[in-house]
DNA sequence: CAGGATTTGCAACGGAGTTGCAGATTTTTT
DNA sequence: AAAAAATCTGCAACTCCGTTGCAAATCCTG
């Protein structure tokens, strides 16, 4: 029950000086493999369904699923120390992923099709940043959402 | 009980084929005097605040507060004709202005101060649109939000 | 392995948004 | 102007994601 990826998680943890927990080896596993931005029941869905199994049970079995309120409080510490990001809200819900996505001032824009709602990372796409500071603003995030229709319903 | 701004509204609602209903002319009153998005609530809040008694009611009577369900819907029936636009989510809850801040692919950008929470909004400035066209996407609407330190807090 | 620090799960709560429906308002027709 | 049709409004009740308090479980250090 130890992989390349869970060591790797494991070591991301131990230098961001955060205990070790399965809640969060699970979770920053399953965001290193999301596509996009998950949604904090999509996450606890698929740490449920990847988990390798504990003491023997169905990976399928919903014990392994984690608490609602547990994945919550785990994305809470991971944002603290910058490992994960807020990405955007969707029908009143966050989407969570990788800090690693984004340079230092911008992520990487994100592309909602309003006709079948999926969202797409746009990752090789950065816009310049908007230039305010001449008018005193000092930016730390600039974050830019697309919507329209994805090439599968245009 | 007749002021321009107040037939401005009419005139816009009547354009636009929507009933002219007291809810919708204080709504659009109060989007067009506002420097920045606002919530429901606090649109509600103006609209008791400011309106000329709405059905005959002395005006500051409490009274002409509005149902946040009205509210609700009443800028639900304003987006569907494209007079307001959602500007962005901030803490769960939904900001809404006046769609001709816009253009037609873009709204202008929003910063919000991290220290102080106020909004500005950055209609003086555009970006230039993502080029993802020949990825196959087709984009209707690009959203640009800015975080950080606003003058008065740097 | 013990002991203190931290995290987890449960239950209960909070608040913006949403819906059904009866009664009120606005517009259209007579 | 009155009646009829169309639409809107308010109330109450509900959904859903996020949030908090607290006792039990887990994790790290010595
Ligand atoms: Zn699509
Ligand atoms: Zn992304
Ligand atoms: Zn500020
Ligand atoms: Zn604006």
């Amino acid at each position: 029950m130890t992989t390349p990826q869970r060591d790797k998680a494991r070591r991301i943890l131990k230098d961001a000086k955060l205990y070790c927990t399965e809640a969060r080896i699970a979770i920053l596993q399953v965001l290193m493999q999301a596509a996009r931005p998950l949604r904090q029941d999509q996450i606890a869905e698929r740490v449920a369904g990847f988990q390798p199994a504990i003491r023997g049970r169905n990976a399928l079995d919903t014990k392994n699923a984690l608490n609602k309120v547990t994945v919550y409080r785990t994305l809470e510490s991971l944002i603290e120390v910058s490992l994960v990001h807020r990405a955007f809200t969707y029908q009143r819900a966050w989407h969570f992923e990788l800090a690693d996505h984004c340079t230092e001032h911008q992520c990487n824009p994100h592309f909602t099709c309003t006709n079948c709602g999926v969202t797409h990372c746009l990752t090789d796409i950065l816009l310049p940043m908007a230039k305010v500071s001449q008018k005193g603003f000092i930016v730390n995030r600039q974050q830019v959402r697309l919507e329209g229709l994805c090439p599968a319903c245009a």
